[in-house]
Formats: structure tokens, C-alpha cells, sequence
DNA sequence: AGACACCCTGAAGTTACTATAGGGTCAAGG
DNA sequence: CCTTGACCCTATAGTAACTTCAGGGTGTCT
């Protein structure tokens, strides 16, 4: 069985780099492995390379560590009610609705900002400069 | 005149926090202001303000400080071609288009793995948590 | 004199890693 | 047997843009 595989070998497996891999496991969120009774290497097994998969994709999705923690507490109390699950989800999609609006805001300023200036002028007459410069915000 | 203001002063403002404008100086960001000869205070003029609001505004349009620090400098040398100012705005578009379309992608992502619980079932059937197990990526 | 608002410095904490320093382990080749 | 190179280990610092904290001085009012 190729049930007993070191840091690296993990690493290709999953697509992580060893370093993360690494402090994963310092920051608690990958189960830490056994050790080799000689060199004290760490030794893994399947179970991690499907838990650091299932890490991979939800940071694949931008959910934090955090988040993930939970994510994982919850999957391993399989009788437990999913609600959290779902909720964990619509507050993540939520902040990333945010995030989105915001830049889209963002993008029209800066859109705006950048026709005040088709290049070639002196730093002084530039629109963008004149623009940036002047005390008034155009936040909402 | 109310030429000589203090930190706590510039701070309301400009809408910033007197640790942020402490942060800008030490970044040399902000132009370290004179002190006063009893006391040590930090000592600002309407440069100052201008200087501070300027940066909030770049700021609020979501520029790095390296970027501003650029401006400012590109702002200090009025003689010279803007190009580079454009061109660091046309960078700066770029990159949020990038993260724009990021976001949207991710955003779909997560809206079909939530569509897979209404929840109310046990975590064991969830059909978010199946999902995130499963291996494959949904990446393109 | 005590209370309170304001100022100072320097260092640590935040997020999710990445990179670096300094060193042990293992297998193959000369 | 020794060296080379790939791999492993730990601990620490760096990234971005701040925020927070510890510990202490200053200024004014009552």
C-alpha cells in the first residue's frame, strides 16, 4: 500500500508547497502526522491528502482559515445539523458581493480619473494630478 | 493664521487616524513635519493637510503606498512629462479588472456549491461538504 | 493634586503565506 | 569512503497597510 508518504510527495499530490503544507500544520489546521521513529520526518497518509485537498478548494474559493477550521470541524461531526454549513457559505458569498460593488465603484473613478489625461503633458498641467489634488471626495 | 496644527488636528481633517499619519512618516510617505522645541509635538502647516489629502484619496482609489509615493514624487517635479502618471493609472485598471473578473468567477463558484443545501439535513449528507471533498477542481 | 485628553516611542498583532539561515538525512556515483 | 544533490528539519523574518498595546510624558481644568 503507498499509504505512508513524506512532506514532499504530499506536496505534489495536493499542489501545495511544502512550506504551506508546513504551516498548515503549525497553525492547526492540518492534522500533524506521525513522525519517523529514525530521522523524524513526517509521515502522512491518505487522510491528509484528502483533508489538504479539501483545504486547497476551499481556499480555491477564498474562504479563510478560519473559516475553513469550522469547515472542518463540521465535517468531522457528521450527525451534527448543516445549517452552519450553509449559513458559513452565504456569509462568504455575501462578503465577496461586497467586495465586488466596491470594486466596480472603484473602477469607475479611476476610469474617470484616467480620461482627465491622454499623456504628453507636462506633470503639472496633468488632469489626473489636478484631479488627485483637489480636497473633494467623490465617495458616496 | 491657523498655520500650525497638531497631530490630533490634521488627523479630523483629513479623516484619518493619528496612528496612520504617524505610520505614513516612519513609510516616508508623509513629510516628517517640524517639532516643537518643548515638547516634542509633531507640528503641521496646510501642507501638510493638502499633502495627507491627497494621499486619502489615492488611497480610497485603492493605490499601493508604493504607487503614491510615485505620484507624490511625479506631483514634486511639475516640470516633467506625465506619461507615467498615466501609465501607472492604466496599470492600476488592470489589475482591478483582473480582480474584478476573479472575483465574479469565484462568485459563481460559490453560488452553485450552495445550491446544493437547503439546509436542515446532517452534516453527514450536506451536500456543500460533499462537494468540497470531492477531488476534482472547478478550476478552468 | 487629581483627572482627563492629548502627545510621544517602540514593539507586536493582523492574513496567508514565502523566503532565508543553518543544519541533518539519504541514495547514488567516483 | 567521500562527495554531491535532493530531500527533510526548525526557527525566524519579511510581505501590505495598518491597528493595538505597553509604558510614559504634557497640558489644562477644577
Amino acid at each position: 500500500m503507498s499509504n505512508s508518504i513524506k512532506i514532499g510527495e504530499l506536496a505534489k499530490q495536493t499542489g501545495c508547497s511544502v512550506e504551506t503544507i508546513r504551516f498548515y500544520e503549525k497553525e492547526e489546521i492540518l492534522t500533524p502526522p506521525q513522525r519517523s521513529a529514525e530521522n523524524n520526518y513526517r509521515i502522512y497518509d491518505r487522510n491528509h491528502v484528502e483533508q489538504l485537498l479539501f483545504i486547497r478548494r476551499c481556499r480555491s474559493l477564498d474562504m479563510s482559515l478560519d473559516e475553513i477550521k469550522r469547515l472542518l470541524h463540521l465535517r468531522s461531526t457528521p450527525q451534527e445539523d448543516c445549517t452552519e454549513v450553509s449559513d458559513l457559505l452565504d456569509t462568504h458569498i455575501n462578503q465577496i458581493d461586497e467586495h465586488l460593488s466596491d470594486l466596480e465603484h472603484l473602477k469607475q473613478q479611476l476610469e474617470s480619473l484616467r480620461q482627465r489625461c491622454n499623456g504628453a503633458h507636462s506633470a503639472e498641467q496633468c488632469g489626473i494630478l489636478q484631479e488627485l489634488n483637489s480636497t473633494k471626495t467623490t465617495d458616496s
